[in-house]
DNA sequence: GCCTGTGAAGCTATTCACAGCT
DNA sequence: AGCTGTGAATAGCTTCACAGGC
């Protein structure tokens, strides 16, 4: 499914990125592997195999430069231009989505959502039109887009996937509790909030258990 | 920090659990390794070894009884009672996430919220009683809480993490997206929604250029 | 025959450790 | 002296494969 590169070194990408754009704003022009890897808690060495992943170089005697860094981090994780998602479901979380990554990525945006509930439709939500369920065949592909954000309930959510993969849709980030049947060639990234919720809980419950 | 046992280990017994009570209800009794393997998007070998962690034993004619499983989960990743949750950052987010857990797993729920906009202060929602955060400190103490999820900017996080774990809690549901610095002892889960979304539409992008 | 339970093998991701450079 | 880049080693998790049992 997902070839060449583990998704895990995506997200470190992902993550280095945020905190070198953050440094560029303080004007730190050049970082070593072990401090980036401090502020994204991860090894020194983990950052440098991570640099491999971009052909990415830097200086012994000055570390990475921090604009250069953020470029190449670009030019691998991003598309060239906008590239659109859509959402499905706008319900509580789906609005809350919405809100959240109103204009947080330039070129990652939320740019078309859908819900079944009629009272929704043709509302325009954090800047972002609501549409009709039966739109979506058609829509999705007029737009180009091939990521969606599922955030409909769990047994609503098989459907709902299928309909996207048929509009032609490669990328999924459930958060439906729900496991989803797709062809291999759809990536579907779970974030099961409850099941996340349930672990802390169990981890914090274990370690007062073994303070006391 | 963990421990004895992995966390995705954790996570999967709880992804059993909600399929096992699922299962439950449409009357089935006994379950095979390879059925709840597939329900889960798992391999039986998998399931096989999940069950060695609470000791748990199937039949080979019948597979595993399904209630006796789900006590079995739940005598081991639940805590004697209810165990509380608390909220600090009622946003959207914040907001979805009371609307989300309410009532959804018995032994787990969210009592308390905290924010610092005085507008929210004393409102009630979804169930929910939202306080001043200067009560945090005895709060928390005072109803015996471990567990909290942090909701609120990233530029606040830290020094709201600082708070909580001043007040006793030993672990973190993170949506904010900042790295926490705090003691060995805390278990922190951080949920990146902005880059599990850069991740999906990477793997999408890629997706779609393969297939053309 | 078809399952469970598990030692052993295999794999993947991470870390070590050091040569090479400045 | 202290960094990067990377082959080699390690660690952790997953799957194999088969003995044991009904």
């Amino acid at each position: 499914m997902l070839g060449q590169w583990p998704d895990k070194a995506i997200e470190r990408l992902s993550l280095y990125r945020r905190l070198l754009v953050n440094l560029a704003a303080e004007q730190v022009r050049f970082i070593y592997s072990h401090e980036l890897a401090q502020k994204a808690g991860r090894t020194a060495a983990q950052v440098r195999r991570d640099m491999m992943i971009l052909d990415f170089s830097g200086s012994p005697t000055k570390g990475y430069e921090v604009a250069k860094l953020i470029d190449a981090i670009g030019g691998f994780l991003d598309a060239g231009g906008l590239q659109e998602i859509a959402l499905v479901g706008v319900g509580n979380l789906g609005r809350a989505f919405l809100s959240y990554f109103a204009g947080r990525r330039p070129n990652l945006s939320i740019t078309v959502a859908f819900d079944k509930d009629p009272a929704k439709v043709d509302r325009v939500i954090h800047g972002c039109r609501c549409h009709r369920m039966e739109e979506l065949p058609s829509l999705i592909p007029a737009r180009g887009i091939n990521t969606a954000i599922l955030a409909v309930p769990a047994w609503e959510a098989q459907a709902v996937a299928d309909a996207l993969v048929g509009a032609g849709i490669f990328g999924l980030l459930n958060f439906a509790p729900a496991r989803l049947y797709v062809p291999d060639s759809v990536f579907v990234e779970n974030v099961d909030l409850t099941t996340s919720l349930e672990k802390v809980a169990f981890f914090a419950r274990r370690q007062v258990t073994r303070q006391e």
